[in-house]
DNA sequence: GCCGTTTTCGGCCCGACTGTTTTCAGTCG
C-alpha cells in the first residue's frame, strides 16, 4: 500500500474514532477531509513529509494534519491514532457502517450495552436487550436487523458500467409514468464517478403523489425504506431486472432515490442531487457570503425571516436552470463531472475552466484486439464500428508474446499480423488502419518484443500485466524504464488495476507524469469500466502538467466501443482538454506525432 | 482541525424522512 493510502486510512479511522469517542463534529469532519484530500494527491507524500508549507499548501491539511503526516513517515505510525485505537473497540467501526445507524446511536450502544462488535449487535437483538435503550422501539430494531442482514448479502457500490444501463432503465420507465413531465438521473452517476452507491432520480410531475406511487411499485422493488411527499427511497433486487441479470450474485440490490420537485425549482433541485456534497457546501458557503442562501428549492435573498424562503413563498433569485443558479453567484455553470470539490469553483469564478474533451471529440481508438489475440472480431469488423462512430484512425494492438493466456503473438505471428493489417487497410476507405501491439512491460521494464520489431509497428502501446502486486518503487522503476523506450507511444492501463478488485501498481504518479511529458508519450485511460485507469485524479495530475493522454477502450468486442463514455467522464474528471488527448486529434496531427521515434 | 472579499478568532450547509416523540433527535445525502 503506498504511503498516500496508509495516510488516508489513518485520518479516515481516526475520524470515525473520534466520532464515536463524542469529539467534536468540525474536527471530525476535517480528519474525513484529510483523508480525502491525501487519497486524492497525485504526488506521493512521503518524500515532502517534512516539509509543513508544502503539506499545508494541499487543500484540507492544515498544521496538525501536516504534523501528524510528518509523525507517520518519521516513525510509521501516528500516537494520538494509536491511543484512540486503544480506547475504541475496532469492531465498533464496523457497526458504525450499519445503514441507518450513526455515531449518536453506535456511542450508546457502547456505553449502556458494551457493544463492540456487529455479533454483540446481533446478540442484543435476539436476546432484547437492545430495547432498552432510549428511543429504540420495535420498529428501528426491526430496520437494524434488516439493515444487518442487507450488509451481508450485499451493500458494495456498483461498476458506473453496471449502473448506467440500470438507471436508463429506470429512467425509461418513470417517463412512462402518466403525468411526469420530466426525468433525470444525478448523484455520483451523473458526476461520472467510477463507482456509485445509490442510483438518484429527479422528476417533475403534474400529480406528485402517483408518481412517487409508481416509482415505489416498480418491478424489482424488494423494500421500500422511505415514502414521504416529496421523496421516496427504494431498495432494488438487481438480478433479472426487466429481463436481464446484472448482477450474478442472487441476493445483490441497489438503493434508488426518487425526489418529485416543482418545475420552477429544477435547476437548483438538480444541482442539489447531483451533488458532490463537498461542491455543494462551497456553494452554500459562497451564497451566504453574499447574503444568499441556497438549497433544492433556490438561491434566495437572505431577509432574516423565520423558516425556509420558500415554506414563506419567497421568490428565488435563481432557480430554475443550473445556469441560472452558478449565474447568480457569480460563476460560470460548472460540468457535473468536475463538481468535487477539488478547486472548480475557483476556477468557475476567475473564468479558467477548461473546455473539457467530449465524446464527440474522440476521433481515434489506439487500443484494440481482434482474434489473432483474445478478441472476438476480424480486423474489418472493427474497423467498420469504428468508421460507423466517425472515427479517422483504429490501431490494432493485439497483445504480445508473454501474454500468453491471451494468446499473445509470437514475433512471427506478428510479423504475419502487420500484414494482414496492411491488407485490410488498404481494403477499407474512410478510416486508416494501423498496425500496433499492446506489448507487455515485463516486471524490470523491459519490453516484450525487441526494437527491430517494435520499429516496424505505427503504434506501440506498452502496458503491465504480470507482476501487478510489486513494491511501489520497484513499479516506478519499471514504467520509467517502459516511458524511456523511445518507440514506446502509450503506456496502456498504467497501474493494472481493476475497480474494486485489485489495487494494482501504485508507483509514484508525479515521476511517471514528468517522464512522460519528457519523452512525449501519452498516459492510457482505458475506459473499460472495471479499469478506468488512470483514474480521474491521476489524469487531472497529468493533465496539469501538460501530459498527453489516450483514452482508448481495450475493444475486445463490439460492444466495447460503447465504454468510451466512462473513459470520455473519467477525463473529465481529471479536468481533461481536448488538446491533450490525442485521440482527439485531427489524423494529420496524430499521425505525426506516431511517427516519434521512427526516423 | 481548517480557514480567511466580515482574515488569526469564531465560525463551520440545508432540508426530508423516520420513529419516537407531544416538539424533536438522529441519520442521510
Amino acid at each position: 500500500m503506498s504511503f498516500n493510502t496508509s495516510v488516508a486510512q489513518v485520518f479516515e479511522r481516526m475520524a470515525a474514532m473520534l466520532e464515536l469517542t463524542g469529539a467534536d463534529k468540525f474536527r471530525v469532519n476535517a480528519h474525513a477531509r484529510a483523508a480525502r484530500s491525501v487519497g486524492d494527491h497525485a504526488g506521493d507524500l512521503e518524500p515532502i513529509a517534512g516539509d509543513e508549507k508544502a503539506l499545508t499548501a494541499i487543500e484540507g491539511i492544515g498544521k496538525g494534519t501536516a504534523a501528524k503526516i510528518a509523525e507517520f513517515a518519521r516513525t510509521g505510525t501516528v500516537a494520538e491514532h494509536d491511543e484512540l485505537l486503544a480506547k475504541v473497540p475496532p469492531g465498533l467501526l464496523e457497526v458504525l457502517r450499519v445503514p441507518g445507524l450513526g455515531p449518536k446511536t453506535v456511542k450508546l450502544m457502547w456505553e449502556q450495552l458494551k457493544i463492540e462488535s456487529v455479533d454483540d449487535l446481533k446478540a442484543t437483538i435476539a436476546d432484547g436487550s437492545l430495547a432498552g435503550l432510549p428511543r429504540m422501539g420495535a420498529k428501528t430494531i426491526d430496520n437494524i436487523a434488516d439493515a444487518l442482514a442487507f450488509m451481508a448479502d450485499s451493500g458494495k457500490r456498483l461498476h458506473a458500467g453496471v449502473a448506467r444501463p440500470i438507471a436508463e432503465m429506470i429512467r425509461a420507465r418513470l417517463a412512462e409514468v402518466p403525468g411526469v413531465t420530466r426525468v433525470a438521473y444525478a448523484g455520483s452517476l451523473r458526476r461520472g464517478r467510477e463507482t456509485v452507491g445509490d442510483l438518484d432520480f429527479l422528476v417533475t410531475a403534474d400529480d406528485p403523489g402517483a408518481a412517487m406511487e409508481a416509482f415505489r411499485g416498480m418491478a424489482g422493488v424488494e423494500k421500500v425504506l422511505a415514502a414521504g411527499e416529496t421523496k421516496s427511497s427504494v431498495r432494488l433486487a438487481l438480478p433479472e431486472l426487466g429481463g436481464k441479470r446484472f448482477s450474478a450474485d442472487d441476493s445483490a440490490s441497489v438503493q434508488v432515490d426518487l425526489r418529485v420537485v416543482p418545475a420552477e425549482s429544477w435547476g437548483a433541485a438538480l444541482m442539489y442531487f447531483t451533488g458532490s456534497k463537498d461542491h455543494n457546501v462551497r456553494l452554500r458557503e459562497r451564497a451566504l457570503k453574499r447574503g444568499m442562501t441556497l438549497n433544492e428549492y433556490g438561491l434566495f435573498e437572505d431577509d432574516g425571516g423565520e423558516g425556509s424562503p420558500q415554506s414563506r413563498g419567497v421568490v428565488p433569485v435563481a432557480s430554475a436552470t443550473e445556469e441560472d443558479v452558478y449565474g447568480a453567484l457569480d460563476l460560470a455553470w460548472v460540468p457535473p463531472t468536475m463538481r468535487e470539490d477539488r478547486g472548480e469553483l475557483d476556477a468557475a469564478d476567475g473564468g479558467t475552466l477548461p473546455e473539457l474533451v467530449t465524446l464527440d471529440d474522440i476521433r481515434a481508438e489506439l487500443h484494440s484486439h481482434t482474434t489473432a489475440s483474445d478478441g472476438v472480431m476480424e480486423i474489418l469488423e472493427s474497423a467498420r464500428i469504428a468508421k460507423g462512430r466517425g472515427f479517422h484512425t483504429l490501431a490494432v494492438t493485439d497483445h504480445s508474446k508473454s501474454s500468453a493466456i491471451a494468446n499473445g503473438l509470437s514475433p512471427e505471428r506478428l510479423r504475419a499480423h502487420i500484414g494482414a493489417i496492411r491488407e485490410a487497410d488498404e481494403e477499407i476507405k474512410g478510416i486508416s488502419i494501423l498496425a500496433g501491439s499492446e506489448v507487455d512491460i515485463l516486471a524490470d521494464g523491459a519490453l516484450d518484443y525487441d526494437d527491430e520489431l517494435l520499429g516496424d509497428l505505427d503504434v506501440v502501446v506498452a502496458s503491465p500485466h504480470a507482476a501487478l502486486s510489486q513494491d511501489a518503487k520497484k513499479a516506478t522503476t519499471r514504467l520509467l524504464r517502459a516511458i524511456e523506450h523511445p518507440l514506446v507511444h502509450i503506456i496502456g492501463h498504467p497501474t493494472g488495476r481493476l475497480i474494486e478488485r485489485r489495487r494494482g501498481l501504485e508507483p509514484a504518479m508525479d515521476e511517471i507524469i514528468a517522464a512522460a511529458v519528457e519523452h512525449n508519450v501519452a498516459l492510457e485511460i482505458n475506459a473499460h469500466w472495471m479499469r478506468l485507469d488512470l483514474r480521474d485524479t491521476h489524469v487531472r495530475a497529468a493533465a496539469e502538467s501538460g501530459c498527453l493522454i489516450a483514452i482508448d477502450c481495450d475493444v475486445h468486442a463490439p460492444g466495447d466501443y460503447d465504454n468510451l463514455v466512462f473513459g470520455v467522464e473519467t477525463g473529465q474528471r481529471g479536468w481533461l482538454t481536448k488538446e491533450l488527448c490525442v485521440n482527439a486529434w485531427s489524423k494529420a496531427r496524430l499521425h505525426g506525432w506516431l511517427k516519434k521515434g521512427r526516423g
